[in-house]
DNA sequence: CTTGCATTGAGGTGCGCACCTCAATTACAG
DNA sequence: CTGTAATTGAGGTGCGCACCTCAATGCAAG
């Protein structure tokens, strides 16, 4: 049998109530009890039973996930798995919740995240932009004891928070990697498209993106970003004009994570079929497009990996317990038609 | 606060032992208790509580992986991967242990398998070739209650274990579509190498790969495969002389988990940059031989997950749950030098 | 030595459930 | 109607721990 508190206690020569001060960081405990105890759980490797503490201490983890109001497929794709975890978790003394608001805003995200009480929720993982109200704001929540994670999103990193998500950088590089090696030898254009290039993440891409196309496949040219502001008519305008003023293109890679848009464009002036095209994310249009090969690969993040992993992190550190960082790293998947 | 036990008895209007007859399937239940207590569990969202459930049973889950005896880097990666499982679940009402047996020898493996006892053991994920023995042995071990799990191996699927591992065919038609698409339209032939050809999942991934590269790069021509049975000395003279007899290679692919054998060995005889590598399994070889670009791309199923996934699922059978398939389904990774 | 304070131990309660016993009630066959 | 079996309820115990109270002990300053 595993050794209990009470064998604990034998083991240190102290009391229960003793080695329960020590366990639990109450106070009015000697140096020197405190260091019994913890060479006696070293010594006859005690562990605490956490279904008994999480019956005794009858706690429940309040979870929430801050989302953008709007969105395409990979936004309801992420709610879907967030829909998910909930339901995994309900036996698990988890509650998760999503609050959608219109996080382009800095200033409402801010002012939602300052109005979070600590009695309302034990930590919150939030998916918005790069702004300084709404670090500080993450700063603050913090200090109160609420954990926080970045989420997904193109924020400046804070040290005392975690981060779930991949590297932009090394996406927006391993995106060029694979249009440079797919094209091959031949020289040509590439036109690359942004819902917005405001955003932090898209910038990362961009960088990573033509540093590796300049470095290794310098007979190719990436185009400036192209930005649809998630408009159908801005986008047909910008997409139309640049292709029509760039015969060479012969590669499309769209940074951003909903490419229905664009990609449905760029459809009604050029044969998608002709041309190498890279995307971001795994949406119900980007695994049929990747199906009849009118996009060559996706470059994605596991939405699903990303929801658990920000839960399990925030678990974590409310117990005081570091994650385990190879279970938590996001990968930066890279999908063909072969390995859907 | 939660509904409790307590809470159901009332609501369903029976008592407490009979709602704990019901939820542990004792004997002596009437139809129309049961339906009375099932209806109110709806009615009022009951969820047992883990923690009191696993406390009160002080259960302890005891799972076992038996892998390979011998084996180079990739098995080191995987018993690294089941230690820190070990460790992370040690707190959990979860012990997990290894057993390493010449898996080779079918004979030993089915031997083994049959005198494990149900007292021993919980659940056990089987690393072991394809072979009749075997596969009766398991099927054996499952009716004695024992949950099995078929472990990133080659083996004929039984429809009453659950596997944990890759799609070979599609791994292989992957390999297939990246050296196509890196070689572009140059004709040329292709090295294919095994540890062996006996093992299901070389033929697989074999046949994943032909086929594609005949449907879609008819110039590409796949040699047979070479086999180095592990051995140095073979491996040399059957690479060399196949290199020597066709000197229009340009691509390499290796079926195998350990690529450090057949890639050193081609290193003596030809420029591996020169050449289109893919091979499979991510190990520190093989991840230095992608950074410094002899290899141009890693096909990969993440052991850490594997290992979570095989322990998850033996669980969720345990517990009569479904396991949460989205979950669960290891993905066949690319690596390139940019997304390691 | 006394006062005041920090430290320690003993003991109890409750978390939500599994599992057990024993009596009481009901259903059913003969 | 009787005997028997099936069903139900009441109640208790324990799982391992958190959290609380109260008394007892130690220690140091004045």
């Amino acid at each position: 049998m595993r050794p209990t508190a009470k064998d604990l206690a034998e083991a240190a020569g102290v009391s229960l109530a003793t080695v329960d001060r020590v366990l639990n960081d109450r106070p009015n405990v000697s140096k020197k009890a405190a260091r019994l105890v913890t060479e006696a759980i070293e010594r006859i490797g005690f562990v605490r039973n956490p279904a008994a503490v999480n019956l005794a201490r009858s706690r429940i983890y309040r979870f929430r996930f801050l989302l953008p109001m709007a969105g395409d497929q990979y936004l309801r794709e992420l709610l879907e798995k967030v829909d998910e975890a909930r339901e995994a978790l309900r036996s698990d003394l988890t509650d998760v919740d999503v609050v959608q608001i219109p996080t382009t805003d800095p200033h409402a995200v801010a002012k939602y995240l300052s109005g979070l009480q600590s009695e309302e929720v034990d930590g919150i993982a939030v998916m918005a932009p790069e702004s300084p109200q709404v670090r500080d704001a993450m700063a603050r929540l913090i200090e109160r004891g609420i954990k926080v994670v970045q989420f997904l999103s193109g924020q400046e990193k804070l040290k005392t928070a975690d981060f779930v998500g991949i590297d932009n950088f090394a996406a927006g590089a391993t995106a060029g990697k694979l249009i440079g090696r797919f094209l091959s030898h031949e020289p040509g254009k590439i036109m690359v498209i942004a819902e917005t290039m405001m955003a932090q993440d898209s910038i990362e891409r961009r960088l990573g993106f033509d540093s590796i196309i300049n470095e290794r496949f310098p007979h190719l040219c990436p185009l400036p970003s192209a930005e649809t502001y998630g408009d159908e008519r801005r986008a047909s305008l910008v997409i139309q004009r640049m292709l029509e003023h760039n015969p060479q293109i012969n590669a499309v890679y769209v940074l951003s994570a909903e490419a229905r848009l664009p990609i449905s464009t760029i459809a009604q002036f050029a044969d998608l079929r002709r041309l190498t095209v890279v995307v971001h994310e795994r949406t119900p249009f980007s695994e049929e497009a990747l199906r009849d090969e009118r996009i060559d690969a996706i470059i994605a993040q596991n939405p699903g990996h990303a929801v658990r992993s920000a839960i399990r992190i925030m678990r974590a550190r409310l117990e005081a317990r570091e994650p385990l960082a190879s279970q938590e790293k996001i990968r930066i998947e890279i999908l063909l038609k072969e390995n859907l």
